[in-house]
DNA sequence: CATGAGCGC
């Protein structure tokens, strides 16, 4: 008697536990959540802006938040019209964040701007060719 | 006449 009830209380012991506790599902898929953005740096990607900006306006639009180092707007060598995309140039990667996340999204000129930060990529040698020092 | 995602020579 007092066995069975021993033995239903067990059964009922192990049924109550949770075979799998959502949280520790959580614990899988976690551990490395995905980089949506680039990595800070000085440099800013700045897109999305209007055929009639200029590096003037944009300059001034972000040495308000913090000192903007170099302005440079891609143009068309064709055309000699803007590309519509520039980098900017900061002193430090905090302003650059914060310029992003302030004037990112935000319209300039009636059009609505794409910042992120800017690639290393090296302005001069497209690539560097590592070659042995063969005397 | 306009065009519209992106990565700099």
């Amino acid at each position: 008697m007092r066995s069975l009830i021993r033995f239903i209380a067990r059964r009922n012991l192990a049924t109550t536990s949770n075979p799998v506790s959502p949280s520790s599902l959580r614990s899988y898929c976690s551990h490395s959540p995905p980089s949506s953005s680039t990595p800070p740096n000085t440099k800013l990607f700045v897109a999305g802006l209007s055929w009639s900006v200029d590096e003037k306006s944009l300059k001034d639009a972000f040495s308000s938040f913090g000192h903007v180092s170099e302005v440079r707007i891609m143009y068309d060598k064709d055309s000699g019209r803007s590309r519509g995309f520039g980098f900017v140039h900061f002193s430090n990667a905090n302003e650059a964040m914060s310029a992003k996340d302030a004037m990112d999204g935000k319209a300039l000129l009636g059009r609505p701007l794409r910042i992120s930060f800017a690639l290393e990529k090296v302005r001069g040698a497209p690539v560097v060719v590592p070659r042995l020092p063969n005397t």
